[in-house]
RNA sequence: GGGCCCGUAGCUCAGCUGGAUAGAGCAACGGACUUCUAAUCCGUAGGUCGGAGGUUCGAAUCCUCCCGGGCCCGCCA
């Protein structure tokens, strides 16, 4: 809709004033006022050309006016406020509407423009399970992803896997020592290792598959271990994701980026720019030419790579590789790193922009009132299988996405659990449930969808019903051009909630007007596929009944 | 000390690339089921958008300062 009003505006600019001016177009606003006597939607246009052409806003909004009356989309048209043009569509365009959603598919666009997008998210080390802010910036990647694919995107899903360096190392030692403890052998655990529980289950089973493991030298003992541990537990976390429904084209690994020599060879690269140096015996980029506060080292004294090095390298190969553009989700509080591989990017040649990063705030969970606290089985979190177990996944996924991806999640469990109107899961599956038995109930009685007289939908609530469909395609841009998911929940309870309001006051099947009962149906029908639509891209259960 | 994020109704938060009288849910109060799912809806009440300046026709939104809260500042990952 706000594509058709700003094309109309934009045609009627170009004739009066000329085609210099239809830039302004772009700044100006279109949206739907609060008040309805101010029309279906509105502009600030004449406002902005105001400015241009020094002359009052009320004078332009007029001329304009003369232009945009005669268009046959709208019924009326007015000035108003000073200089806002105010649009009431006419009924032909809302029936126009309502039939490109029943028959189109009407939600796609072409907002991305063909951009090959990679999109990295989760890279959780494999060294326990995820978290539950693991699975909130696993979801946040994936419904991106899915938005972007139906937007004009070419978004590819990418998880980095840290197999390599101290943290491995440090799992394998870790793992070593639950199998002396457990064949009762008395071994000092490592200062930083994994405490969790999972170690222990992890060593346990290591036992049974090689019981002379610990007969073995130490050194090759605790490689083995680690390299088993890896596996086992990067295992786990797929087996959670796949649960949670979210997927990756490319799994890709970090200490391949050093068997493939790919570390060396960035640096190599960096240091024939002059833009690393030695000191105190430690390589150090200078990533302060590129508005980090101070540089970084790459490569320590003792000769060991710092994980910026390998990340380096990593960035490097995803420009290799052509994208047009990096979208990496992180945890928040790796906010801080961003101005180094920022800088790390424009040493290689790119603009900064190239990399975007999406930041994900910590998630809380309550129960029954209180702060859900860490499983010991864990070591210090809870897990996301915990929470998929608890309030299962479609639950995981909505909530998810029930705040903006940058702002802290209080997970309420027990919301998530009911099944009142304030459960937003329920409240949105449960209109799509009554959609559906609308439709079930009028075939039982002989009643089916009709596009032979929609003109009968003209009340306030079913004019709001065709536009709120309509505006999926207008939600999906906005989610993928500013990475903001969780407008997708919000659409969706928007819509639910004309649907419900629209229920409570009119009557679909209707015996004495069979007309207007059928033309309904047609609208039932379309409200019941976009709030389908909208749950499929969200990746959450549609139920026909509750 | 430096940097980033946040402060909107009693609570949890939308809105923030400037637009008309600031929204929703929960909680509170009052209503609506012989009818297509009441897992729903309608109404009432609730606000100096943390504070003070500034930019302008117009500011919750942009700028500056202040107050309050969180996070980050390693030759860790």
């Amino acid at each position: 809709m706000k594509e058709l009003v700003k094309e109309k505006v934009e045609s009627a600019i170009r004739e009066i004033y000329g085609e210099e001016l239809i830039g302004v177009v772009e700044r100006a606003s279109f949206e739907k006022p609060k008040k309805k006597e101010y029309g279906d939607f509105a502009t600030n246009v004449a406002f902005l050309l105001a400015k241009e052409l020094r002359q009052k806003p009320f004078s332009i909004a007029n001329e304009l006016l003369e232009k945009l009356k005669l268009m046959e989309e709208f019924e009326k048209v007015e000035v108003a406020g000073g200089g806002f043009i105010n649009f009431f569509f006419s009924q032909n365009f809302y029936v126009e509407i309502l039939k490109k959603v029943l028959h189109e598919d009407f939600y796609l666009s072409d907002t991305g423009k063909g951009e090959r997008v990679l999109l990295e998210y989760v890279s959780a080390n494999p060294t326990g399970p995820l978290h539950v802010g693991h699975g909130r910036g696993a979801v946040v990647g994936d419904v991106l992803y899915r938005v972007m694919k139906l937007t004009g995107y070419k978004p590819e899903r990418e998880f980095y896997i840290n197999d390599a360096g101290r943290q491995i190392k440090l799992l394998g030692v870790s793992i070593y020592a639950r199998m002396k403890e457990l064949s009762g052998e008395e071994y000092p655990f490592p200062e930083d290792g994994y405490r969790g529980e999972y170690i222990v289950e992890v060593a346990k089973k290591l036992l049974e598959l090689k019981p002379d493991i610990l007969s073995l030298p130490e050194e090759e003992a605790v490689e083995i271990a680690a390299q088993f541990g890896k596996e086992e537990l990067l295992k786990e976390i797929q087996k959670d994701l796949r649960d949670l429904k979210v997927e990756f084209d490319i799994w890709f690994s970090e200490k391949s980026l050093y068997e493939k020599g790919e570390v060396e060879k960035v640096l190599k690269l960096l240091e024939e720019k002059g833009l690393t140096y030695p000191k105190d015996g430690a390589l150090w980029l200078k990533t302060t030419q590129f508005g980090d506060d101070k540089d970084r080292v790459v490569r320590r004294s003792n000769g060991e790579y710092t994980y910026f090095a390998s990340d380096i390298a990593y960035h490097y190969d995803k420009i290799e590789r052509g994208y047009d553009r990096a979208v990496d989700v992180w945890g928040a509080d790796h906010h801080g790193y961003i101005p180094r591989v920022k800088a790390a990017i424009q040493a290689l040649g790119k603009e900064p922009d190239w990399l975007e990063v999406v930041l994900i705030q910590l998630v809380k969970l309550f129960k029954n009132g209180e702060e859900v606290k860490m499983s010991k089985r864990a070591g210090n979190f809870v897990t996301l299988r915990w929470l998929m177990d608890e309030v299962g996944v479609d639950a995981v996924r909505f909530f998810f996405l029930l705040k903006r991806h940058d702002t802290p999640l209080d997970f309420d469990i027990d919301l998530a659990l009911s099944t009142k109107n304030e459960n937003p899961v329920y409240y949105v599956q449960y209109a799509h449930a009554r959609l559906c038995s609308i439709l079930d109930k009028a075939k039982e009685r002989g009643f089916s969808p009709s596009e032979e007289n929609l003109e009968l939908l003209s009340s306030e609530e079913e004019r709001e019903l065709i536009a709120g469909c309509y505006s999926l395609k207008y939600e999906l841009e906005l989610v993928a051009k500013r990475r903001e998911p969780h407008r997708l929940t919000y659409y969706l309870i928007d819509l639910a909630s004309k649907l419900h309001r629209f229920y409570n006051k009119h009557r679909v099947i209707d015996e004495e007007n069979r007309e207007l009962s059928s033309a309904r149906l047609a609208l039932i029908e379309a409200v019941r596929k976009t709030i389908n639509l909208g749950l499929d891209i969200l990746n959450v259960a549609a139920p026909r009944r509750m």
